[in-house]
DNA sequence: AGGGGTAAGTTCAATTTCTGGACTGACCCC
DNA sequence: GGGGTCAGTCCAGAAATTGAACTTACCCCT
């Protein structure tokens, strides 16, 4: 998979773009950490392409391989900041998918229990930013 | 690709989960309608792919394909309310790729000028809500 | 009227990636 | 010693992607 460096969102679709690693990132973010946990809990995953996926996200620092057992080789997977920050990107697709199909699924805030929302914020100005007015600009 | 339908995530991914997709919604709303725009602005997409996803994003209701000339046949795309809230993801990968990579393009408020960056908003009792306080939960 | 250029795709063969299933090795428990 | 679990690896067939060439339908220029 060749990079296409310039744009923060062609680089991050580089890494994380395809059918299975945001799932995985999804997973690991519900507490899900041993290979045969997310083989049962991704949906479908041919177990060749967790175990290819996982050793790509540990090479970008996204998840950490934690043995819990030398013998027999047992090992833990877990999400470092990097990939904790994937969360917002999983949260976006959850809202999205939420918003315009039916599921049974959804993202809420664990103080109120009610559903969250993404919304833009200036931390400057510290106030919301409506999505109309932001814009992807060179820097 | 056959579809994951349970989760909001999944089903996301199922339509926009590629390598390309996701661009080409950055692209459109940046401002690139038609078909060579896009050709020369997402980078280097083959054209087999762009005409195939621009289908497919045309059958999911994420693009709206309008002629603009009848002879020769000439079309724009643009986006539709349910592509144009894809938004959120395509800043999600980039907030992302901004904190995690170098690159020159970032997310900003018009208004300010100023970067800005997704927070989780509860709409019921109107604050944020910290990362580490959202949950994914079946409903 | 002919030549060159542009826009929007389509077609195709070669390569790459994905998929599902079988298989392996190292244990543990009974 | 038999059966089960865990963490993967291996492999052949299927599917998707890639890059390049090609097509159709104009327009402009001279």
């Amino acid at each position: 998979m060749s990079r296409r460096v310039r744009c923060p969102i062609a680089s991050t679709l580089d890494i994380v773009g395809d059918r299975w690693s945001l799932l995985i990132v999804r997973d690991i973010l519900r507490g899900h950490h041993r290979f045969s946990d997310l083989r049962e809990t991704v949906e479908g995953i041919p177990s060749s392409i967790l175990s290819d996926r996982l050793k790509v996200l540990e090479r970008e620092g996204i998840v950490a391989r934690r043995p819990y057992s030398d013998r027999p080789p047992r090992s833990a997977y877990t999400l470092t900041g990097k990939g904790h920050a994937l969360g917002v990107v999983v949260g976006a697709l959850s809202s999205w998918g939420e918003r315009y199909g039916e599921h049974d699924l959804s993202i809420v805030d664990n103080a109120c229990g009610h559903g969250v929302s993404l919304v833009y914020h200036c931390e400057t100005c510290n106030r919301a930013a409506p999505r109309n007015r932001v814009r992807l600009v060179e820097s």
